[in-house]
DNA sequence: TATTACATTATAATCTTTATAATTAGTGTA
DNA sequence: TACACTAATTATAAAGATTATAATGTAATA
């Protein structure tokens, strides 16, 4: 069922042109087929077997390419390196403090903190983002075996 | 006025047991004066004067204890360093997409949001953060000049 | 097929942050 | 005040993520 996304991504690929390399198509399935957000390097130890070649640098590159068109947004978080999330339809994100884990979050766009905040600031807004932290229940489960 | 914010503040270093060198009274003085949330190194090199002798290591070490206590947050931003914030009261932040610049926006704290996402998705919610992104009214002006 | 422009690879460099070990300096107590 | 204990600082190195560079390879097109 993700089939069609991959189609429908590659059809932007070609209409922004944007050459569709064996290296670019994998970074592109490996996201959409991804539900964890994955960083820069998981991909690359992803793909490794399958491009025993590639280098890190085509992953950066290609997530660059991805990100430019609107294909994949950059998620940086507290963490050291940033994930990459395929931005099909508009979610939030809930992350695990203790695992890193990322969950995604729906909730009705908060357009009134965004219309406020212009009065108030004098800012043309363009976008916003909001996180929410806590214990996933899985580490929350850990937590509680411990004691 | 910010004197007695200062005041407050080593006294929460004292109740926490922790020492009061020059160097980590500096980064405390220099955050609770600053309204632009620098970054370790804008910090580092606005004491350079200062503590010629001072190392980077030490601004991390302090700006670390100072967030273990709580005097201090942490905010990773979409760039590759970390800036730092006095968190004395909540707030939200308004970043200017142009220039970088952080203003600091009050609004309601978004408590029925964490308490949807705790039902949602089980975790143990424990805080949240909002950043609102646009263009400020300076580079609107800027832009506007230019055509 | 030849050309051109874009991608990839390999590598090095950069930048931020953390770790380590030795030295220095605060702080409580005699 | 002086001592001793412990934490903090310094200098340095190391780690980790990302970007830059140059050479090589490859896709598309005339």
């Amino acid at each position: 069922m993700s089939e069609q996304r991959l189609q429908e991504a590659i059809g932007t690929l070609k209409e922004s042109g944007v050459r569709i390399t064996p290296q670019r198509h994998a970074v592109l399935e490996f996201l959409l087929n991804s539900m964890t957000h994955p960083t820069a390097d998981e991909i690359y130890k992803a793909l490794e077997s399958k491009f025993p070649n590639m280098s890190v640098a085509t992953v950066y590159n290609n997530l660059r390419v991805l990100r430019e068109i609107g294909l994949v947004r950059e998620l940086t978080y507290g963490d050291s390196s940033s994930r990459f999330d395929c931005s099909t339809t508009e979610h939030y994100h809930i992350i695990c403090d203790v695992c890193g884990k990322i969950v995604d979050f729906h909730y009705p766009s908060l357009d009134e903190v965004e219309s406020l905040a212009e009065q108030v600031t004098g800012f043309d807004v363009s976008y916003h983002r909001l996180e929410i932290y806590g214990t996933c229940e899985k580490c929350k489960a850990l937590a509680t075996q411990k004691h």
